[in-house]
DNA sequence: TTGGTAATGATAATCATTATCATTAAATAT
DNA sequence: ATATTTAATGATAATGATTATCATTACCAA
């Protein structure tokens, strides 16, 4: 990680400091459209940085959690998966998850109607339950074209 | 569980058999609104019956998953939880989880317009990407009122 | 350049869940 | 009612994901 990165600035505002495995998890995530486990990425990038142990990957991950850099996913499927927030208005997107193969698909069919009913209901329940509201998420689960057969 | 009970026939028509420990678990859940984990469910159990064990609760969660009778949840703390399925129509909710100390709360607003648009959306998921599609979640996450302060 | 301190990596611990297997108990035939 | 068959149970141990500890390393501000 030579040359100044976009995100240092955002770690070191943060309070926290730009290092390589913090560029490397960061540049590896933000260039696949992945939802990857804290194993993955080890995997992916432990070859290219011999050096990098599975625990910090896991530390990493969690801090970009809390700086709001990844989402965080629970499918069900045991491990945690992660993906790289996107700054584009139109990345936005749910998934579709196979519950034979692990399979995970991004759709945007209806994100648009799905967002004002999500605000709307939002709306509702922050009032109603007196919470504050952060994050959503939708998602369907079935059987995809290869398990389904 | 002297007297036939409701789910007996249920258990013996899916070729499963109606013991103890399985008349105990749906009884507990079908009589709370909580969604509870395993460990839980075994903690409430075991003082009634001392001699249910951990690994049985388990395996009759995920029984009762298979057969439909619950819902199994990922709400990213570590735990699954378990919710029992009822069969009234007004039961159908989302859930509202606090982020800080775990809180689950079930929600009834907009699920009218929610489940039209899942509908919609179900089904050109399933054209489009060829999918099956058994299952969805919809969730909100933020601070309860008393973590937000 | 250096010193304070956060970040890292290794080892071991924890926590939820699952596998194995001998024992027990439903369901069914006797 | 009893014996028989076989699924269900419970104990022990294994697994797999994640987290704690702590000595060492490396940012980065002075």
């Amino acid at each position: 990680m030579p040359r100044p990165h976009k995100w240092q600035h955002r770690l070191q505002g943060h309070g926290s400091r730009w290092t390589v495995p913090r560029g490397a998890i960061l540049n590896h995530l933000s260039r696949t459209s992945k939802h990857m486990s804290a194993k993955e990425v080890y995997t992916a990038l432990h070859k290219i940085y011999p050096a990098l142990g599975l625990i910090t990957v896991y530390r990493t991950l969690d801090l970009l959690v809390r700086m709001g850099l990844l989402y965080k996913f629970s499918f069900g499927t045991g491990e945690s998966r992660y993906e790289f927030k996107s700054d584009t208005e139109d990345s936005h997107h749910h998934h579709l998850i196979c519950t034979k193969c692990g399979k995970i698909l991004d759709y945007t069919d209806y994100v648009d109607e799905e967002l004002e009913l999500i605000k709307k209901t939002e709306e509702a329940l922050a009032t109603k339950h007196s919470f504050c509201i952060t994050d959503h998420n939708i998602e369907f689960y079935g059987l995809c074209d290869k398990c389904k057969s």
